[in-house]
DNA sequence: GGTAATGTTAGACT
DNA sequence: TAGTCTAACATTAC
């Protein structure tokens, strides 16, 4: 589930796992997923170490003596670190060995991540074209990004060069929150109801963090939940109605979000 | 077996 | 010109 909240703890989990140990190995099992020439790959991480990590929307980076590795996670990809090869994840693409005997792999069951070798971030970002962090975006600058826009509000959120992190789910989630049907034009709301977008979310996204991107951790009057297989509203009970909005599927509760 | 699934991107279209 | 839609990428689950 790869938006900013899991591509968070994935860069806790690989900040609390992996750091600070040698690398005494790499494979490549998949070379699709390798955007770097995957020779200089394998030289440039093996006899290295991951010294610290950095997160913008949901690009991850893992800094090395003097490059970065950079990882885009896709629809499915995930970090995992285990102890025996017998816990490697079944669709494992990138393996490192520690020193210490652990192993971390990057698993991407549907090869849409993206992993590559980088010589600074701030570039990267420039060079993207990626709009500021969601998490760390300030109220006017968001409002400077978002209003004027033409298009609908779901699809303005999810626009990573006007802000990084926002994917499908969730913001289905920070528009159920806001009580605002996801083709609601920009143009159609006031700076008043910008503002309520970007608290709630900050909100969402913080609670997305704390429960660890969890389905079953959200609490119970998120849609996040209930938004697959005909749920309900959380809060009144209707059935969750379903359109596209950027080619993407919305869920909304046809009470709360009618704009 | 058709469809859709958390992301990104290119190209066609309005 | 800005924004939307579709397809493509790859794989799996319903």
């Amino acid at each position: 589930m790869p938006e900013l909240p899991d591509v968070e703890v994935f860069r806790q989990y690989i900040e609390k796992t992996s750091l600070d140990k040698r690398i005494i190995d790499v494979i490549i099992k998949d070379e699709r997923i390798m955007q770097a020439d995957p020779e200089i790959f394998v030289r440039t991480v093996t006899g290295n170490i991951f010294h610290s990590t950095h997160r913008h929307g949901k690009h991850l980076f893992v800094g090395l003596d003097t490059s970065w590795m950079y990882m885009h996670f896709g629809m499915s990809g995930q970090p995992k670190y285990f102890n025996t090869m017998e816990e490697e994840p079944e669709h494992n693409r990138l393996l490192f060995t520690f020193e210490n005997g652990y192993f971390l792999a990057y698993d991407c069951q549907r090869r849409l991540g993206k992993v590559d070798l980088i010589e600074d971030v701030d570039g990267f970002i420039t060079k993207k074209n990626l709009g500021p962090d969601a998490l760390a975006i300030d109220e006017s600058t968001f409002l400077d990004h978002i209003k004027g826009k033409r298009g609908y509000i779901k699809s303005a959120l999810m626009n990573q060069k006007l802000i990084a992190g926002i994917g499908n789910i969730f913001s289905d989630e920070i528009l159920f929150q806001a009580r605002l049907y996801p083709k609601t034009k920009v143009r159609h709301l006031d700076v008043d109801e910008l503002k309520e977008i970007y608290t709630i979310m900050k909100d969402v996204l913080k609670t997305g963090i704390k429960c660890e991107a969890e389905e079953e951790e959200f609490p119970d009057d998120y849609i996040i939940p209930h938004r697959e297989k005909r749920g309900i509203c959380p809060i009144c009970g209707a059935n969750l109605g379903k359109i596209k909005v950027s080619g993407r599927s919305s869920y909304f509760c046809p009470e709360h979000q009618s704009k």
